[in-house]
DNA sequence: GGCTTAAGGAGCCCATTTGA
DNA sequence: TCAAATGGGCTCCTTAAGCC
């Protein structure tokens, strides 16, 4: 559904790829703020993914935010939900809605055993949600499923592949090694470490050492590799690395990109190396992406 | 302008050790 | 027991030259 002129720019799509996998996915700008109100009619799961812009959702009495390069895994009971969005700000967002029954189906290992069911993580509860920052690898997944749900030729097999990828990266990530965690980090650590992330994705371009980060921080250098690694899963520079790529990639394809500016810009100072490093991720070369942009 | 290749250095990673 | 330090190996990145 292409946005009215008057309501703004954008559009949102609703995709089916199979029974038991509903997807939408957002992308628009509006010229008023504007209020969704809904009522889920039964028990479901659903993983929104924020790659652009902030939304607010007000469910029975609580309200939860949002934010880009975040993702939210929302168990909900039958309840009203708000979510007013702000004019003028561009969001977008993907989200998948699974029913319960398809939840505890890819909660099942291979002997039958559930790793975690629905009624015990909602309890009583009308609605629960797990927000974290979603890893580089789940960001490229996420990009390649927006470029898809564009495209009339994208087969139903190509975006289910990456639903379910998703999905199983989400769970992984905040249903399942969540418990493996080990408890030495306080809240006042997974801060400073959220701040280490923040700094480095800023100073992309030229990012600090090591020990400057944890100077930066306030945590100590054994703290900020071991902490990182088991928060994002990934090494300082490696998460930098994959967060650099990611930005290049999304560079390239605007109006007017050169491989050179785009390489500088996300902290490559050689092309060359660039390049190599490019073509390691995606498989092509950056010049064959901005041509085919 | 964009890409490839090779050499070499910086510094990151991680297993191990140290010490409080 | 666990945070912090250490050191070797290795990866990442730069530089330079040259080709398309």
């Amino acid at each position: 559904m292409n946005l009215h002129s008057w309501m703004g720019e954008g559009s949102v799509q609703r995709l089916a790829p199979r029974q038991d996998l509903g997807v939408a996915a957002v992308d628009f700008r509006l010229n008023d703020d504007y209020t969704v109100a809904l009522h889920t009619q039964v028990p479901m799961v659903e993983l929104s993914c924020c790659v652009q812009g902030y939304r607010r959702v007000e469910v029975s009495g609580r309200e939860f935010e949002m934010k880009p390069g975040s993702w939210s895994l929302q168990f909900a009971n039958p309840a009203e939900a708000r979510m007013p969005f702000t004019k003028h700000q561009p969001f977008q967002m993907m989200s998948i809605a699974i029913p319960v029954t398809a939840f505890h189906h890819f909660m099942e290992n291979a002997e039958g055993t559930r790793a975690v069911d629905f009624h015990q993580i909602i309890g009583t509860l009308p609605y629960r949600v797990f927000q974290e920052a979603y890893d580089p690898a789940s960001g490229h997944l996420l990009q390649q499923m927006m470029e898809a749900s564009a495209r009339p030729d994208s087969l139903s097999l190509e975006m289910e592949c990456r639903i379910l990828e998703l999905l199983s990266h989400a769970f992984r990530s905040i249903l399942l090694d969540r418990e493996q965690r080990p408890s030495g980090l306080s809240r006042t650590d997974l801060s400073k470490l959220e701040r280490a992330r923040e700094i480095i994705l800023d100073k992309m371009s030229h990012p600090p050492s090591l020990s400057e980060l944890s100077r930066l921080i306030g945590l100590n250098e054994f703290k900020l590799k071991t902490g990182f690694k088991d928060r994002y899963g990934s090494t300082v520079f490696g998460y930098l690395r994959e967060a650099r790529l990611e930005t290049a990639y999304r560079l390239l394809q605007e109006p007017h990109a050169s491989v050179i500016d785009v390489s500088v810009s996300v902290g490559y100072s050689n092309p060359s190396y660039f390049a190599e490093a490019f073509r390691g991720k995606y498989g092509m070369n950056p010049g064959t992406l901005i041509r085919k942009a």
